[in-house]
DNA sequence: AACTATTTATAAGA
DNA sequence: TTCTTATAAATAGTT
């Protein structure tokens, strides 16, 4: 991305090597803090410059992140375990309670027929009467609701 | 980068999220590699998805990057205070997940003419249009499918 | 630090 | 998921 190809090994040029580190280290810091808000993702970068210069990003917090990941990777670390259990049960938790979220926010965008690519013939004769069900209801609301309004009309001149 | 600008913020559609998180995800990863090898730098990244799956890329031993880190912002380790921190944090995150979820699911119970009572005349001429829109889309899909059958049979006899 | 010519990354679509 | 392609973004080399 730029005027020339680079090949992928140390950049020996010592002012060159500096300055690639500075814009791709913005640059990749950028990205993951893209990554965590796009797609909602858990995302920890650490970055040292050859010089010792120290850099972070963290969409959560840092430790619990590193927790996550012993526990993924099957290290308990230098950690207290019932701390890291504990950590484990509520992530659990959550995930489960995102993937509620996903699926309920998918049949709903089903309802106003967004999304309904990967649908069979079965589905969306399902969706469809729901659908139409949904509307029927709908609409004989409004019309109590008019009713209503037209007999409380009615009391008033009374 | 790419067909349309994107805003910075939580992707909604769960199926362009999951395709944003996996390309994003590769680009990252492989501009953390370009990084180490390029720069000399030590760079660790963690990345989890919203659903829970578990990526990393680490220059060095991971752990030795975590200790260097831990060394750099003041922390020997986790200790009491930001446990409880964290167990508060999640409690939060729990309770904010619930109130979406019970969100998400009256509206979607809206869309089949359920839990309508305590609607005004407003919402539910919005929520009809809303739900005829969505009946016409499932139907033209259902209508598409159906023609693309047809196509299929007069192929096979060819 | 800025500036661009190019290379990369990637959003949308198939 | 994978491929393609039009565009947006990143960035290498230059000033």
């Amino acid at each position: 991305m730029g005027r020339g190809k680079v090949e992928l090994k140390r950049i020996e040029n010592p002012t060159r090597r500096q300055v690639t580190f500075s814009k791709r280290r913005n640059g990749l810091l950028k990205k993951a803090f893209e990554l965590s808000i796009l797609c909602d993702a858990e995302v920890s970068l650490i970055v040292f410059s050859p010089t010792g210069k120290f850099y972070q990003f963290a969409s959560h917090e840092m430790e619990r992140t590193i927790a996550r990941y012993r526990s993924e990777a099957g290290l308990s670390g230098p950690n207290d375990h019932s701390h890291t259990r504990s950590l484990e049960f509520w992530r659990r938790e959550i995930e489960e309670l995102q993937k509620t979220i996903n699926e309920t926010e998918a049949k709903l965008r089903h309802c106003i027929g967004e999304d309904i690519e990967m649908l069979g013939m079965k589905e969306l004769k399902q969706l469809e009467r729901q659908l139409k069900a949904g509307v029927e209801r709908v609409r004989s609301k409004k019309l109590r609701i008019a009713a209503e309004h037209v007999n409380w009309l009615k009391g008033k001149d009374d």
